[in-house]
RNA sequence: GGGCCGAUAGCUCAGUUAGGUUGAGCGCUCGGCUGAUAACCGGGAGGUCCGCGGUUCAAAUCCGUGUCGGCCCA
């Protein structure tokens, strides 16, 4: 592409966003810009894997794009970065989809389908969708090495698996045996805690009497799982509490109950008593000990029975509700299990994996344990024993993918025993960083602290398969248990003959598999991990370890992961405890930990109710960039954030700014030939606000690479918006205007020149990270051949101290608040700013402000179209106004303190004639009936005008514009009304900017046509013209213009002639 | 039920660490410019700082409490 080579008229995101994805391609744009940093310091980044069902989200989306701005930062800023993106490919999900789609009900389906078939159908569902995320993450313009990622389905990968598993079983944290885990009965597998989904649903709630069998009366219970009675073991009570026994009556009956004291009235009414008596109090601890009889004795007559069962206990999960006494079945419930195992009782549970009662649930064998609430109920009150039935609405867990209420059971799964080392993991967390560093020490360490030992084990197909082989009748002892770490060790031992480089680790695989060892034969265990095991190990799996070692070696652990705050529980949870098991140390050392995408109106989103903003949507209606804008724009840093396609909207209008700024500049350097490499910076003489300009932008850079460091990307993008939509486009452009409008080549426009190429050229490499597509069209339109193949190759831009001149950003900063109530006091005066004004007057307050005018003078003159600056110092005010106050209330609190508030009010609005204290102490006085002492720092004395003068205030002092009309304004001010019509017409007629004309003006008021021809001079050099004169043959065009002394319309006609000789040269 | 995070202009967010009269962008509105022109620029109006209570001369800011939203855990 040639150098400034035209650009579209107007911002199209879309178009140059499928430009410039043909661009890149055609060059290899990603593949050179990796080689450009090979060699270079590494930088270990790892992409926590999105899991592959359906298409991005706007959760992902963000969370890919925040990853594709830094990792694009860092590599201009000259790692060697890797950025291996990542697919979690196996489990749960992908198997239900694949039951639906294959229309199976339960495990018995797959079972005849064929195991190995249905693995392959897993396969292929997974890579299909795998695809589709592939191509979604290319189209936000997300660069990672999409030819290579790695797949948790692949045996290199699983191995990693293997690999951390055998490493733990070493260290003696890997550990087998029955515990209460959450089961899905319809997919029939142990699932996590963080795979249940609570929905509100009707349950049963039930009071229960338990007969007691050591003295008169029952203690009652509340559950809303009547199914778990069958299973009860013992009743847990608050050894702290206070229980009553409590003589209730109604008409037929007299019998006695124990309750928690403030349970009683709620217990009495459930159960319709008439009256009640409290006969006896009890501590809590007074009833530990106390027997009664099982409540389903005779339907269920093989029921818990064991030493030390039907007892009462103290517990810790006892809650004063309901009754204070809490059924308690450790077959089920992972509190009551962990209590049963203290207390070394019968730990029985009647149900199968499936849901359904076993035979030892006598009466209810064969039943799905829901389906028997009601049964269980009617024989309870058959007995005599059912105090109240009703039903309560409450959260109760489905399993995640199929929405299945799940169960407590107790039934034998694998584990990594996390809790054995909370204090590693703890000590490990500790040596991470996390961005933002609440979220580790509150949040984090807080979730870390709490976990229990880690279910690793799931009775399904698609996962890694478990690595272990035991001998048949295995008794559970671990030292016989056979543990394979990676496929070479697996060759080696198993019975059949298999290449390592080959097989495939699947369950059908190895399920075949066995291992005789001093003549005894092992198989495998039929169990999977648990799918967080997968993405767990990716840390050291990106890197192929442990098939390959150099990279592992020179690179672990990660410097930089990226995730939401949901990954408390998931990834950033999993991966610490792997690499505390496995290595014992954290496998991350930064976390970047975001938050989620919510609707516009605060809401979660949820693909399942539909309830959602598409990506595919958002680009579609705004592009890639305006998007990616707009999610960056947002705090990286814990905070969710609200989409808003008026945001998107926003930042395309501000890109729309950054456009046309390319536009405008390229507009004008193309036809007058600029050369940026012949001339530089260094070879021209800057115009003040050059040197301004190049200050800011290094200060501006200087703010941006702070921000990044801070994982602040949202204030680096923010900062630089407004550099170049304020600094930039509203200022220096406008600044500008007049140096490079001539068409002599003067020295001040090659400054001008000079100085926006170099802010270009910046601009768009700081941009690169942020908008890559608009970035690289720019660059590629601004550089030419004379740059790199893409932006994205250059260095990222650092501050030059050269360039920087605070002093000078600071006289600017004041004079643009000058300007700015200047403008004010204009709109006051009546006066546009075309037309000049005699005086300003600037009365500063400060010496910093005085400096600035004192050297901006010509700068602010020529801004507010002024003929002279007045500039009053601190010591002087200007004459004909009266003064008022503004309270300083750090002073003026300590000294007053309660009146120091009617104080103020008095003094701001105060009104004197004279800046003393004095008059002020007067005013206040008058205002608050109570004399006060006032001193000089406890009030700003301002200035308030009530002539015909403009006035406004700036930060440090006041601006006046005296509107008074002289001739010499007249003619200048009527000139440019012309030069506004002419050009106007300029622009309908479309001609270039070297376009010179003829030009023949009318104007019926002769009076005005006098001033006008007073400043002829004017009229040519802005219209460029050669000649005013009668034109017969040209465009004619008539206007109004006003008589700014009598307020008269005046006709104006305007006739201009295009020459036709300039024509051809353009 | 518990932990963490959040609530400030019509919208999106700063300001809360360190108490001292609440800011920006967008939108709205009025105007300017008319050589970036379906662009660009300026002025203005918009606030119970979620409610209640407390500490303090003074609270958006500190403390307590409630409500609503998000995440996590039960």
């Amino acid at each position: 592409m040639s150098r400034f080579a035209a650009i579209d008229d107007r911002y199209d995101p879309h178009a140059i966003e499928s430009e410039m994805m043909d661009y890149w391609d055609a060059v290899d744009a990603y593949e050179q810009t990796k080689a450009h940093r090979e060699g270079n310091e590494r930088f270990f980044f790892v992409d926590g894997p999105p899991y592959t069902s359906g298409s991005a989200h706007m959760g992902t989306t963000w969370n890919k794009t925040l990853k594709d701005c830094y990792l694009r930062y860092l590599r201009m800023s000259g790692y060697d970065v890797t950025d291996r993106p990542g697919y979690d490919m196996h489990g749960l999900p992908i198997e239900t989809r694949v039951e639906e789609r294959l229309g199976f009900e339960n495990k018995k389906d797959i079972k005849e389908f064929g195991e190995e078939r249905f693995i392959e159908e897993c396969k292929a569902y997974a890579n299909e969708q795998l695809e589709g995320l592939q191509s979604d993450f290319q189209s936000f313009g997300v660069w990672m090495d999409w030819e290579n990622p790695y797949k948790s389905v692949d045996p290199t990968y699983m191995e990693a698996a293997w690999w951390a598993f055998a490493q733990a079983f070493e260290r003696e944290l890997v550990d087998q045996g029955g515990r209460s885990i959450s089961q899905c009965p319809r997919c029939e597998t142990a699932i996590a805690k963080n795979e249940v989904e609570y929905e509100v649903v009707s349950d049963p709630s039930i009071y229960v009497k338990f007969p007691l069998t050591d003295r008169e009366g029952s203690i009652v219970i509340w559950t809303t799982t009547p199914w778990t009675l069958p299973a009860n073991t013992f009743v847990a009570i608050d050894e702290s509490a206070t229980y009553q026994a409590v003589r209730v009556e109604s008409q037929s009956t007299s019998e006695l109950l124990y309750v928690e004291e403030h349970c009683i009235e709620d217990v009495v009414e459930k159960g319709g008593y008439d009256e009640y008596t409290v006969e006896t109090s009890f501590d809590g601890s007074e009833l530990v000990g106390w027997t009664y009889e099982h409540p389903l004795a005779q339907a269920v007559p093989d029921h818990p029975s064991g030493a030390g069962t039907q007892q009462l206990y103290d517990a810790d999960y006892v809650e004063i509700d309901r009754t204070g006494l809490v059924h308690s079945a450790p077959g089920h419930g992972p509190e009551d299990f962990q209590r049963a195992q203290e207390l070394d009782l019968d730990i029985v549970c009647p149900v199968g994996p499936d849901g359904s009662f076993t035979e030892r649930a006598g009466r209810y064998e064969g039943q799905f344990v829901k389906d028997a609430d009601e049964e269980i109920i009617a024989d309870l009150d058959e007995k005599g024993l059912l105090v109240n039935a009703d039903t309560v609405s409450h959260d109760y867990g489905h399993c995640w993918r199929c929405d299945t209420g799940i169960i407590q059971i107790v039934t034998d799964q694998w584990f990594i025993t996390t809790s054995a080392i909370t204090d590693e993991m703890l000590e490990n967390v500790a040596g991470t960083d996390w961005y933002p560093e609440e979220a580790r020490d509150n949040r984090f360490a807080d979730f870390v602290d709490d976990s229990p030992d880690w279910n690793v084990s799931r009775q399904r197909y698609w996962d890694i398969p478990i690595p272990i082989w035991t001998p048949a009748d295995w008794d559970g002892d671990l030292d016989s248990a056979i543990v394979i770490g990676d496929r070479t060790e697996l060759a080696q031992r198993v019975d059949q003959a298999i290449d390592p480089e080959t097989v495939d680790i699947h369950k059908d695989t190895v399920d075949e598999l066995t291992i005789t060892e001093d003549g005894v034969t092992h198989t495998r265990v039929a169990d999977v991990f648990d799918v967080w095991l997968d993405s767990s190990v990716a840390s050291w799996g990106t890197l192929n370890y442990p098939s390959e070692e150099d990279e592992f070696d020179e690179l672990w652990p990660a410097d930089l992961i990226i995730e939401a705050h949901d990954q408390t529980r998931g990834w950033f949870w999993s991966q610490l405890a792997m690499g505390s098991a496995a290595v014992g140390e954290a496998p991350y050392e930064r976390v970047l930990m975001h938050g989620h995408a919510l609707m516009p109106d605060g809401r979660a989103m949820s693909k399942s109710k539909d309830i959602l903003v598409d990506p595919h949507d958002v680009i579609e209606e705004y592009g890639t960039d305006p998007m990616r804008a707009f999610l960056l724009s947002y705090t990286a840093r814990g905070d969710n954030m609200k989409f808003s396609f008026d945001g998107v909207a926003e930042m395309n209008s501000r890109l729309n700014i950054l456009w046309n700024v390319y536009r405008f500049s390229m507009g004008y350097m193309r036809p007058d030939g600029f050369d940026p490499s012949a001339v530089t910076l260094d070879d021209v003489e800057l115009a003040i606000e050059d040197e301004w300009i190049l200050s800011r932008l290094q200060s501006t850079k200087r703010a941006i690479d702070d921000h990044f460091e801070a994982f602040e990307q949202d204030k680096a993008l923010n900062t630089l918006l407004a550099f170049f939509v304020e600094d930039v486009s509203r200022y220096y452009v406008q600044l500008i205007r007049d140096r490079v409008w001539p068409v002599e080549q003067t020295d001040s426009k090659q400054a001008a020149y000079a100085t926006l190429y170099t802010v270009l050229e910046e601009t768009v490499a700081l941009f690169a990270p942020f908008t890559p597509f608009v970035a690289e069209t720019l660059y590629q339109h601004l550089t030419g051949d004379t740059g790199y193949d893409t932006v994205h190759m250059c260095d990222y831009p650092e501050p030059d101290e050269r360039w920087l001149d605070t002093e000078l950003e600071g006289d600017i900063a004041i004079c643009r608040s000058i300007e700015e109530a200047g403008a004010n006091a204009r709109e006051q005066a009546g006066r546009s700013l075309r037309w000049p004004v005699d005086r300003v007057v600037v009365d500063a307050e400060s010496d910093r402000a005085v400096r600035a005018v004192e050297r901006r003078r010509d700068l602010l003159a020529e801004r507010l179209n002024a003929y002279e600056i007045e500039l009053l110092d601190p010591d002087r005010s200007f004459e004909e106004l009266t003064f008022a106050a503004t309270a300083d209330m750090s002073i003026l609190g300590p000294t007053f303190g309660e009146d120091a508030g009617r104080i103020m009010n008095a003094l701001n609005n105060a009104n004197v004639a004279e800046p003393t204290v004095e008059a002020l102490e007067a005013a206040v006085e008058d205002e608050i009936g109570t004399p006060v002492e006032l001193t000089e720092e406890m009030i700003e004395i301002e200035t308030r005008t009530e002539t015909t003068i403009g006035s406004a205030d700036f930060d440090a002092g006041i601006v006046y514009v005296d509107s008074t009309l002289t001739d010499e304004i007249r003619a200048e001010g009527y000139a440019k009304e012309v030069v506004r019509r002419a050009n106007n017409m300029r622009g309908d007629l479309e001609l270039q900017n070297t376009q010179e004309v003829r030009l023949d003006i009318q104007l019926e008021d002769e009076t005005i046509a006098e001033y006008v021809s007073e400043r002829e001079d004017i009229v040519r050099e802005q219209v460029r013209v050669t000649a005013i004169e009668p034109v017969s043959d040209g465009h004619t065009d008539s206007w109004e213009l006003t008589n700014v002394d009598t307020g008269e319309p005046v006709e104006l006609e305007l006739t201009i002639d295009p020459l036709v000789a300039q024509k051809a040269t353009e």
